[in-house]
DNA sequence: AACAACCTCAACCGCATCAGA
DNA sequence: GTCTGATGCGGTTGAGGTTGT
Protein backbone atom coordinates (compact mmCIF):
# COMPACT_ATOMS: atom_id res chain seq x y z
CA UNK A 1 0.00 0.00 0.00
CA UNK A 2 1.49 3.20 -0.54
CA UNK A 3 1.84 5.25 2.06
CA UNK A 4 1.76 9.53 1.74
CA UNK A 5 4.05 10.82 3.76
CA UNK A 6 4.54 14.76 4.10
CA UNK A 7 8.10 15.44 3.43
CA UNK A 8 9.37 18.98 4.94
CA UNK A 9 12.09 19.65 2.40
CA UNK A 10 14.93 22.19 3.17
CA UNK A 11 16.18 22.91 -0.01
CA UNK A 12 20.13 22.82 -0.19
CA UNK A 13 20.87 25.81 -2.14
CA UNK A 14 20.75 28.89 0.16
CA UNK A 15 18.80 31.16 1.29
CA UNK A 16 15.85 29.02 -0.14
CA UNK A 17 12.60 29.26 2.04
CA UNK A 18 11.30 26.18 3.51
CA UNK A 19 8.73 24.60 1.42
CA UNK A 20 6.14 21.28 2.07
CA UNK A 21 5.30 18.91 -0.87
CA UNK A 22 3.76 15.93 -0.27
CA UNK A 23 5.81 13.40 -1.99
CA UNK A 24 4.36 9.93 -2.70
CA UNK A 25 6.57 7.51 -1.52
CA UNK A 26 6.46 3.46 -0.75
CA UNK A 27 5.33 0.65 -3.19
CA UNK A 28 4.36 1.92 -6.66
CA UNK A 29 0.52 1.03 -7.84
CA UNK A 30 -0.22 -0.23 -10.89
CA UNK A 31 -1.76 3.25 -11.99
CA UNK A 32 1.67 4.83 -11.61
CA UNK A 33 3.77 2.13 -12.87
CA UNK A 34 1.57 2.69 -16.56
CA UNK A 35 1.87 6.29 -16.19
CA UNK A 36 5.42 6.23 -15.69
CA UNK A 37 5.75 3.68 -18.83
CA UNK A 38 4.17 6.25 -20.68
CA UNK A 39 5.80 8.98 -20.46
CA UNK A 40 9.17 7.07 -20.50
CA UNK A 41 7.85 5.50 -24.20
CA UNK A 42 7.13 8.99 -25.50
CA UNK A 43 10.59 11.15 -23.95
CA UNK A 44 13.16 7.93 -23.43
CA UNK A 45 14.54 7.42 -19.83
CA UNK A 46 16.23 10.57 -19.23
CA UNK A 47 15.70 13.58 -17.39
CA UNK A 48 14.25 11.78 -14.39
CA UNK A 49 12.86 15.35 -12.63
CA UNK A 50 10.86 16.29 -15.87
CA UNK A 51 9.79 12.43 -16.67
CA UNK A 52 8.21 12.74 -12.60
CA UNK A 53 6.24 15.84 -13.34
CA UNK A 54 4.78 14.88 -16.63
CA UNK A 55 3.64 11.48 -15.34
CA UNK A 56 1.50 13.84 -12.98
CA UNK A 57 3.41 11.42 -10.31
CA UNK A 58 4.46 12.78 -6.93
CA UNK A 59 7.03 10.84 -6.85
CA UNK A 60 11.01 12.46 -6.77
CA UNK A 61 13.22 11.86 -10.52
CA UNK A 62 15.29 9.12 -8.42
CA UNK A 63 12.16 7.08 -7.54
CA UNK A 64 10.86 6.82 -11.00
CA UNK A 65 14.35 6.39 -12.31
CA UNK A 66 14.73 3.07 -9.88
CA UNK A 67 11.38 1.85 -10.88
CA UNK A 68 11.98 1.94 -14.38
CA UNK A 69 15.30 0.46 -13.83
CA UNK A 70 14.49 -2.14 -11.95
CA UNK A 71 11.33 -2.98 -12.52
CA UNK A 72 9.26 -1.81 -15.69
CA UNK A 73 12.22 -1.93 -18.39
CA UNK A 74 12.12 -4.26 -20.77
CA UNK A 75 13.64 -7.34 -20.97
CA UNK A 76 13.92 -7.74 -17.17
CA UNK A 77 14.58 -11.27 -16.29
CA UNK A 78 12.31 -11.86 -12.63
CA UNK A 79 12.45 -14.29 -10.29
CA UNK A 80 14.60 -17.52 -9.66
CA UNK A 81 18.63 -17.26 -10.18
CA UNK A 82 19.57 -20.34 -11.70
CA UNK A 83 22.94 -21.92 -10.74
CA UNK A 84 24.80 -20.78 -13.71
CA UNK A 85 23.74 -17.09 -12.24
CA UNK A 86 24.73 -18.12 -8.84
CA UNK A 87 27.43 -19.28 -10.21
CA UNK A 88 28.64 -16.28 -12.26
CA UNK A 89 27.47 -14.13 -9.38
CA UNK A 90 30.07 -15.52 -7.31
CA UNK A 91 33.07 -15.95 -9.65
CA UNK A 92 32.14 -11.86 -10.47
CA UNK A 93 31.81 -11.14 -6.82
CA UNK A 94 35.27 -12.49 -6.07
CA UNK A 95 36.35 -10.35 -8.76
CA UNK A 96 34.85 -7.13 -8.51
CA UNK A 97 33.69 -7.04 -4.62
CA UNK A 98 30.46 -4.92 -4.36
CA UNK A 99 30.29 -3.49 -7.45
CA UNK A 100 26.94 -4.81 -7.58
CA UNK A 101 26.31 -2.73 -10.96
CA UNK A 102 29.29 -3.98 -12.71
CA UNK A 103 27.80 -7.68 -11.58
CA UNK A 104 24.66 -6.61 -12.86
CA UNK A 105 25.95 -5.91 -16.27
CA UNK A 106 27.12 -9.36 -16.92
CA UNK A 107 23.50 -10.47 -16.05
CA UNK A 108 21.67 -9.91 -18.73
CA UNK A 109 18.23 -8.98 -17.45
CA UNK A 110 19.23 -8.83 -14.05
CA UNK A 111 19.34 -5.67 -12.03
CA UNK A 112 21.83 -4.48 -9.26
CA UNK A 113 19.44 -4.31 -6.76
CA UNK A 114 18.33 -7.68 -7.44
CA UNK A 115 21.95 -9.14 -7.46
CA UNK A 116 23.06 -7.16 -3.88
CA UNK A 117 19.43 -8.56 -2.40
CA UNK A 118 20.46 -12.22 -3.66
CA UNK A 119 23.82 -11.32 -2.46
CA UNK A 120 22.63 -10.56 0.94
CA UNK A 121 20.23 -13.18 1.71
CA UNK A 122 21.63 -16.39 -0.40
CA UNK A 123 25.08 -16.19 -0.95
CA UNK A 124 26.75 -14.13 1.69
CA UNK A 125 25.43 -16.61 3.95
CA UNK A 126 26.37 -19.62 2.39
CA UNK A 127 29.88 -18.29 2.05
CA UNK A 128 29.89 -17.54 5.66
CA UNK A 129 28.95 -21.44 5.84
CA UNK A 130 31.70 -22.71 3.29
CA UNK A 131 34.20 -20.32 5.41
CA UNK A 132 32.87 -21.92 8.62
CA UNK A 133 33.44 -25.83 7.32
CA UNK A 134 36.90 -24.51 5.53
CA UNK A 135 38.25 -22.87 8.63
CA UNK A 136 41.71 -21.95 9.01
CA UNK A 137 43.14 -18.51 7.29
CA UNK A 138 40.96 -16.28 5.75
CA UNK A 139 40.04 -16.60 2.53
CA UNK A 140 40.99 -14.82 -0.54
CA UNK A 141 37.02 -13.51 -0.21
CA UNK A 142 37.97 -11.78 2.85
CA UNK A 143 40.42 -9.67 1.36
CA UNK A 144 38.89 -8.85 -2.03
CA UNK A 145 35.51 -8.32 -0.79
CA UNK A 146 34.96 -5.45 1.04
CA UNK A 147 32.61 -1.94 0.26
CA UNK A 148 33.16 -0.22 -3.11
CA UNK A 149 36.00 -2.42 -3.85
CA UNK A 150 38.18 -0.51 -2.00
CA UNK A 151 41.38 -2.06 -0.94
CA UNK A 152 41.52 -4.66 -3.48
CA UNK A 153 44.32 -7.07 -3.50
CA UNK A 154 46.83 -6.98 -6.06
CA UNK A 155 46.32 -7.76 -9.75
CA UNK A 156 42.92 -8.36 -9.21
CA UNK A 157 42.81 -4.83 -8.41
CA UNK A 158 44.08 -3.94 -11.39
CA UNK A 159 41.95 -5.95 -13.49
CA UNK A 160 39.09 -3.77 -11.69
CA UNK A 161 40.83 -0.80 -12.60
CA UNK A 162 40.93 -1.84 -15.91
CA UNK A 163 37.13 -3.18 -16.08
CA UNK A 164 36.52 0.35 -14.86
CA UNK A 165 38.56 2.52 -17.80
CA UNK A 166 36.40 0.11 -19.84
CA UNK A 167 33.34 0.74 -18.45
CA UNK A 168 33.47 4.54 -18.72
CA UNK A 169 34.81 3.97 -22.29
CA UNK A 170 31.58 2.16 -22.82
CA UNK A 171 29.62 4.85 -21.57
CA UNK A 172 31.24 7.79 -23.54
CA UNK A 173 31.32 5.91 -27.01
CA UNK A 174 27.78 4.10 -26.14
CA UNK A 175 28.35 1.14 -28.17
CA UNK A 176 31.31 -0.36 -26.94
CA UNK A 177 33.72 0.07 -30.00
CA UNK A 178 37.82 -0.62 -29.59
CA UNK A 179 39.45 -0.92 -26.96
CA UNK A 180 41.54 2.45 -26.46
CA UNK A 181 44.68 1.47 -24.03
CA UNK A 182 43.80 -1.68 -23.18
CA UNK A 183 44.21 -5.15 -24.51
CA UNK A 184 41.16 -6.84 -24.39
CA UNK A 185 37.48 -6.10 -24.50
CA UNK A 186 35.41 -6.47 -21.56
CA UNK A 187 32.46 -7.12 -22.74
CA UNK A 188 33.72 -10.16 -24.59
CA UNK A 189 35.41 -10.82 -21.39
CA UNK A 190 32.28 -11.25 -19.35
CA UNK A 191 30.41 -12.60 -22.12
CA UNK A 192 30.18 -16.51 -21.24
CA UNK A 193 26.79 -16.60 -23.15
CA UNK A 194 27.78 -19.27 -25.71
CA UNK A 195 30.27 -20.93 -22.59
CA UNK A 196 29.32 -24.05 -21.08
CA UNK A 197 29.09 -22.68 -17.90
CA UNK A 198 30.42 -25.84 -16.15
CA UNK A 199 32.98 -25.40 -18.45
CA UNK A 200 34.76 -22.31 -16.99
CA UNK A 201 38.46 -23.82 -16.42
CA UNK A 202 39.71 -20.79 -17.70
CA UNK A 203 38.27 -18.23 -15.12
CA UNK A 204 38.64 -20.50 -12.13
CA UNK A 205 42.32 -20.50 -12.83
CA UNK A 206 42.02 -17.37 -13.53
CA UNK A 207 40.78 -16.10 -9.94
CA UNK A 208 43.10 -18.53 -8.42
CA UNK A 209 45.97 -16.64 -9.84
C1' DA B 1 -5.12 -19.77 16.41
C1' DA B 2 -1.73 -16.47 17.98
C1' DC B 3 2.50 -14.72 18.32
C1' DA B 4 7.47 -14.18 17.50
C1' DA B 5 11.38 -14.70 14.75
C1' DC B 6 13.19 -14.76 10.48
C1' DC B 7 13.49 -13.87 5.46
C1' DT B 8 12.93 -11.45 1.12
C1' DC B 9 12.93 -7.71 -1.76
C1' DA B 10 11.18 -3.12 -3.25
C1' DA B 11 12.22 1.29 -2.21
C1' DC B 12 14.65 5.06 0.09
C1' DC B 13 18.80 7.65 1.41
C1' DG B 14 23.19 9.76 1.12
C1' DC B 15 27.11 10.36 -1.40
C1' DA B 16 30.05 10.65 -5.60
C1' DT B 17 30.55 11.84 -10.19
C1' DC B 18 29.50 14.09 -14.42
C1' DA B 19 27.92 17.59 -17.62
C1' DG B 20 26.41 21.96 -18.80
C1' DA B 21 25.92 26.85 -17.75
C1' DG C 1 37.32 27.43 -12.02
C1' DT C 2 32.83 27.24 -9.76
C1' DC C 3 28.12 26.20 -9.23
C1' DT C 4 24.10 23.50 -9.91
C1' DG C 5 21.19 19.91 -11.41
C1' DA C 6 21.00 15.21 -13.14
C1' DT C 7 22.36 10.68 -12.76
C1' DG C 8 24.29 6.43 -10.87
C1' DC C 9 25.76 3.59 -7.17
C1' DG C 10 25.99 1.00 -2.81
C1' DG C 11 24.18 0.67 1.85
C1' DT C 12 20.19 0.46 4.59
C1' DT C 13 15.39 0.19 5.90
C1' DG C 14 10.94 -1.63 6.56
C1' DA C 15 6.60 -3.86 4.90
C1' DG C 16 4.85 -8.04 3.96
C1' DG C 17 5.31 -12.93 3.67
C1' DT C 18 6.83 -17.38 5.67
C1' DT C 19 8.14 -20.52 9.16
C1' DG C 20 8.58 -22.13 13.79
C1' DT C 21 6.83 -22.57 18.50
Amino acid sequence: MPMKREVERRETSKNMITTKKVVNKGAWTAEEDRKLAEVIAAHGPKRWKTIAVKAGLNRCGKSCRLRWMNYLRPNIKRGNISDQEEDLILRLHKLLGNRWSLIAGRLPGRTDNEIKNYWNSHLSKKINQKEKQGGGSPSREAIINNPKGERIAGDVEKVNVHIVNEEKNNTSTSSGGEDSDIGFNVDEFFDFSNEDPLNLEWMNKFLEF
